[in-house]
DNA sequence: GGTTATAATGATAACAATTATCAATATCAA
DNA sequence: TTGATATTGATAATTGTTATCATTATAACC
């Protein structure tokens, strides 16, 4: 079985609040992690009842809450729509580009605009904790 | 009567797309103006029915969609909740620090940021039209 | 000014996404 | 094995927003 530091990840962050394991939980994690897009929880859902039918879509939503909570997973807010779920763990941070035709967007990564970032915080006495940068254009094949 | 300017704006907005004038988009509108708040649909509402208390939520929703199609405001989505509106008309563009414990923020400005997203854009080839920055972490109030 | 086409309005129904509720079930420490 | 309690699935409730629609207001034209 794959993911074995992911699921310790999991596991360390159940054992911590005193929760329990489940057999949904591990499906919705594994699926989640298996599927490297931004989900949203009606099609992790739908992916996750090819596994185990019986599954129920507030099961997902809750498991979605605890993968944001214990770093597995970040929400992702494009404009209006259900919220998306990103996979986290060991992904090196990046934001997005987004095309305001299309709808279809880009990961990019810049160092330098994270040590940019931090120097405001400092500036304003704030602990930076993470970030959501979002940027809306048309892309080149919008452009046409 | 304060405002000329933005009315100005909103006036051939109005007339580029074929809309008529009314005494609530006015009232919303310079209500909107003269509040420099991030504010939500609900709270404008609340101040707007000061002035005209026959107005309906659903035109201040649907005049504040106006205000963003010609540049006096801009939609701004702190996490979940609801859609707060900022000032866009005439204010130098800038970014938000938001604290994660108590939910406020401060708006912070940086020319460099704004022109390495300029950089990372035309790598992609997109034609950037804005941006969102969120960044969160622990106010100094917080960290006490 | 009066007419007329059409945009705007307010009330409210509809909708979408999410959260809360709750009885039944599963987990796990002792 | 048992007992305390966390989890589950179904679904009701809630929240924020948009759509609908009959009525009213606006503004271009005479």
């Amino acid at each position: 079985m794959a993911f074995e530091e992911e699921q310790k990840v999991f596991d360390s962050f159940v054992r911590e609040k005193g929760l329990k394991h489940s057999g949904q939980r591990k499906d919705i994690l594994l699926t989640f992690l298996k599927t490297e897009k931004h989900l949203t929880v009606d099609e992790l859902y739908t992916l996750v009842k090819k596994k185990n039918p019986s599954i129920g879509i507030a099961t997902v939503y809750r498991t979605l809450k605890l993968l944001c909570g214990c770093g597995l997973s970040s929400e992702l807010r494009f404009g209006d729509g259900p919220v998306r779920y990103e996979h986290f763990y060991r992904h090196e941070h990046h934001d997005h580009l987004v095309c305001v035709k299309c709808g279809n967007f880009i990961e990019v990564m810049d160092a330098e605009i994270e040590k940019l970032q931090e120097r405001l915080a400092k500036k304003e006495d704030f602990t930076l904790q993470g970030h959501k940068l979002l940027m809306y254009g048309v892309c080149r094949k919008c452009k046409g």
